[in-house]
DNA sequence: GACGAATTAGGTCATCCGTCCTAGAAATCG
DNA sequence: CGATTTCTAGGACGGATGACCTAATTCGTC
């Protein structure tokens, strides 16, 4: 791995925090002092807030692609996949908790905040979206394919808003059993292999 | 209806703006510009920008218990009073797709900026799991009404995220469908009237 | 080693926020 | 009516933020 840039380490670090504590509640300040960077130093790479919020999401975006274009890689069967993104609930089920979704958090904050971002920010869900419509595509569900990769996606958002809202610890591993029955059951589906 | 006092009218505008805006970015002199009242007037109704928040929670809390006991004091059929959860959705559906839904917004904001008050704001969420599930046990459901009312909520809540997220028109209407065709095909439950 | 480009440090500036004070207006009540 | 309390207006404050500049340093390349 080649050693990250100043400017990789600020949006490594930006997006953490802008996930943690929200876009507008993180200041350059806080970025930098995590950093170990002086504020100043800020200005050479990125003129504005914005500009930071602009790599951030190019940055997630690319990561998303990585993934999705990891787990097209690791087999032939659809519902292997598809279980792969269920899977995410359960790996960062802590941070899930804590802070919700991050694409979710940073989608609805900048709706609110009426950012010109707030479309480019849910890029990183139409990739999900694509991606999953192309796995349902592959197991035959046809015209619904487009309805049931929009359902997962609810659902997914769902469990986080509740789990980190609630507190609750039983709500991701219960809700992400549900999805995986969901989907084992779906009908007028190539069957599981 | 009497006259509401400034006090009150402040906690309608806070409630509002918070939502819209989100709870950070709302300034004391957006919320006084927009009732056409002077800053200064504030500290006398609120020591501290929580006071206000704590209010408007309140305030929340009042309304939704006020609302579920309506719904509880309409008929007998507790499939009808879930129905009249769910077509909030509908009803809400032009602000949910501008600023999602205000119960899940707050608290994940709060979440964010690990607030105090963010246990205060889900209590919310519990005044709706509470009720629902009263009416998953009214229709037989036994053990499995608690997470069948958690269902319910996650659900929602994802249609929230996801409607405002991609600004996509036909999502509340067909998940609402969705959740109504759940509902009526339930197994084990009391039929329906 | 020289030199130009990239990077960094430190600091300034205007603005806005929440908080708080004081003086006056309005309402309440003996 | 006067007295006392409640309410309102407007402004002042310390602090923090985003934006921005300048000088010094580091680094790659010849």
């Amino acid at each position: 791995m080649p050693t990250p840039t100043t400017r990789e380490l600020i949006v490594e670090q930006a997006d953490l925090l802008f996930y943690e504590g929200g876009y507008e509640a993180t200041s350059f300040a806080e970025i930098a002092a995590a950093l170990g960077i002086s504020r100043g130093n800020f200005y050479h790479h990125f003129k504005t807030k914005d500009d930071i919020l602009e790599a951030v999401i190019t940055r997630r975006i690319e990561k998303t692609r990585a993934m999705l274009d990891g787990w097209q890689a690791e087999g032939v069967d659809p519902r292997a996949r598809i279980l792969s993104f269920i899977r995410l609930l359960i790996a960062n089920r802590a941070k899930i908790m804590a802070f919700g979704c991050p694409v979710g958090t940073l989608s609805l904050e900048l709706a609110k905040l009426d950012h010109v971002a707030q479309d480019r920010a849910a890029e990183v869900f139409g990739l999900f979206r694509d991606w999953l419509v192309r796995q349902f595509r592959a197991l035959g569900a046809g015209e619904r394919s487009e309805a049931l990769a929009l359902h997962l996606l609810v659902w997914s958002q769902g469990v986080a808003v509740m789990a980190s809202s609630l507190r609750d610890e039983t709500i991701i591993p219960r809700e992400v059993e549900g999805i995986d029955h969901w989907l084992a059951t779906l009908p007028d589906l190539a069957p599981a292999r």
